[in-house]
DNA sequence: ATGATAATGGAAATCATTATCAATAAGGAG
DNA sequence: CTCCTTATTGATAATGATTTCCATTATCAT
């Protein structure tokens, strides 16, 4: 319908969103989001390069973390600090999505469990708290982060 | 009333707490403990290093950050990450504690805004939350993290 | 196809946090 | 209170993730 619509050529549905942005398309920002699209790890700038690295062998890492932050500000890619030492990322479906979600982080062995139970009720607290704190405090509010910590299956057994 | 009670000797009511854990107490580990409990601001390190340099000349950042993990360890402080690439540290009440807090992070200039509205309401769907997620995923969740992210009063104005 | 300029990548620089290790001090035993 | 074991300290060096630089390359409007 939209004239602008370049479906079936090959490029993914996030050159215009790019582009939008006035930044250019290259090979190396398709392949990060390539990456970033087809898995629900969360991934590390290292852990992306290794991966890309069959791929393109002169790919750099420095480049890598400029496309995560290109990514990061235009909002297509959330940035994770889970306590192990480095940020760690994610494709984002914005906070409004049905795929948006929270993480369980185990203090123990570090595992990230990714859930969107409760997502429902939290999302009407969520609003409510918003729309008070942006009045109360003149806070736009863009974004929120919601994280538990505690021991997973595995590592509470260990434990006893 | 309890026998145990050493105040008024000079003694701050966390030397049975660091005690307790087996640690011994330390003329440092006072001076940073004096230090976080008599602030509301969210300091790094190098702040409390810098504060402590009047009244201990010797004292190093070294034993500081040594000192922030053992009292993170034991509960008496919390440990950050707002973005600004160092760990912040506040002390602790608890996560049941009146005085628990969540915060708004300016992602313009950083400021950071402790706010308790809505904690009740908040208090009360976590732990809905917090049951259903344990058991569902068998995670046992010891604390949690909440944070907005969005522009405070004076970058939302400067913005236009 | 051409040119202005945004983007890349390799190497060096930053900078918060850790690891080392000899010197010091806490606190239980006597 | 003194002694002794051993946790703790502080100076320094090391680490490691992320940035900065800058010459080279690639994108894309014209
Ligand atoms: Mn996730
Ligand atoms: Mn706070
Ligand atoms: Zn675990
Ligand atoms: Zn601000």
């Amino acid at each position: 319908m939209q004239s602008g619509c370049r479906r079936g050529r090959g490029l993914g549905w996030w050159h215009g969103h790019i582009r939008g942005y006035g930044y250019r398309m290259t090979a190396q920002r398709e392949a990060v989001l390539e990456i970033m699209t087809k898995t629900r790890e969360h991934l590390s700038a290292e852990d992306i390069y290794h991966q890309l690295h069959n791929l393109y062998p002169n790919i750099g890492l420095t480049t890598i973390y400029r496309t995560l932050e290109l990514l990061v500000d235009t909002g297509l890619v959330y940035k994770f600090d889970f306590g192990d030492g480095r940020a760690r990322y994610e494709i984002s479906e914005g906070p409004d999505s049905p795929d948006h979600h929270h993480h369980l982080v185990c203090t123990c062995c570090g595992k990230i469990t990714n859930y969107t139970d409760f997502i429902d009720k939290e999302r009407k607290l969520l609003n409510e708290t918003e729309m008070g704190l942006s009045k109360k405090f003149n806070f736009k509010i863009t974004n929120h982060l919601i994280q538990f910590y505690g021991l997973c299956e595995k590592c509470n057994k260990d434990e006893k």
